[in-house]
DNA sequence: GTCTATAAACTGATAGAC
DNA sequence: GTCTATCAGTTTATAGAC
């Protein structure tokens, strides 16, 4: 069932770690057949134009992430431990070389991406911040959280900074800066139970 | 004193204007002497390379940037008013067009971006970082502010969630969203007065 | 499905006239 | 300081052999 991966699959394998590196219009058919050791027109075959594979790209990784959230909320009784899963998952996608989220660094040349990619990257954000929402309203109803305004108010910013402490740890090149961030930003939301004070 | 600019700003000023919008890579010089009705060589004439047209962007913006910081550290006496001002100048690059910050923009090409780019860059977001951690230590020290933990990570926290702002707000092409989320930022930090509440 | 070969457009950059 | 002209390299993309 997992046996070799097809070319395809390793074709997208590497346009996505070097695209999350850096960027949509910096990432050439060269780079991807050059680091597969195989041919320009190869690459063109799987994915006609780089709109087709830009598409494909963000449309695989916002459906892997939409399925780990679903299975978060489906496993993961409590909302502070399903936001701090939430967390685990992107530190698992930033690394040292400059990589960040995919659609993190996608977004930012939303104005020169082709109509279906920013298409696909709208999904991405929006699936995000209604799971969000939901988790936050959950967190609220079992006492978890605590946070002024609206959930879903809530959950905006919570993306926002999740967002941002990725820009900022690039720009201050460590991924530890992320883990500081997020962990202080969930800090900032946890009702601290009686006997943890 | 202020007469007609010189060629020289007219091309830092599209520059800036097509680089807040799509980013570094994306602009051409094409792009910027079509615009000013010039040639491209006179471009070359003023910036030799890229690299020297881009350093001397992000250099004027963030000195300029430094400058209005520095005159609301001399002449706002609340923090919270300082912050407020902060939050307004950010409004004032961001546009319906797609336009935000140029080193928010900038920075998540960092990994893409000359050397003298990237150290510019850098000197921003220090600046930016520091400026705030006084701020909020002193807005701490009157009693405006309150905030967990330190005035450096509460600054960091903040600056995070501001550069988020900007992408969440493209991503949702309304500007309103940035004021909507920096508004709420602030509003978090803001310790209630007693006739307010 | 992968290859060679090549097209057509665009890019940053330079030489030299005016 | 601006222009014309041009180069060399890169980019996306296609045609057609194997």
């Amino acid at each position: 069932m997992t046996g070799h991966p097809t070319t395809r699959d390793r074709i997208l394998d590497e346009a996505q770690r070097l695209m999350q590196q850096r960027g949509y219009s910096s990432v050439a058919y060269r780079d991807i057949s050059t680091a597969l050791g195989i041919r320009n027109a190869s690459v063109h075959h799987h994915f006609p134009s780089k709109t087709d594979l830009g598409a494909a790209l963000v449309l695989r990784y916002r459906t892997e992430a939409q399925t780990l959230l679903d299975q978060l909320t489906a496993t993961v009784p409590s909302a502070l431990d399903r936001l701090h899963r939430y967390l685990t998952s992107y530190r698992t996608v930033i690394h040292d070389d400059g990589r960040i989220c995919l659609c993190t660094q996608l977004i930012a040349e939303d104005c020169v991406l082709p109509a279906p990619v920013t298409q696909e990257l709208a999904a991405f954000f929006t699936g995000s911040e209604q799971w969000l929402t939901r988790t936050f309203e959950d967190g609220q109803r079992q006492g978890e959280l605590q946070f002024p305004g609206s959930a879903a108010d809530a959950a905006q910013t919570f993306l926002a900074t999740v967002e941002g402490a990725m820009l900022m740890a690039r720009a201050a090149r460590s991924p530890q800066r992320f883990h500081d961030l997020t962990e202080r930003a969930l800090t900032a939301l946890h009702v601290p139970t009686p006997r943890s004070a």
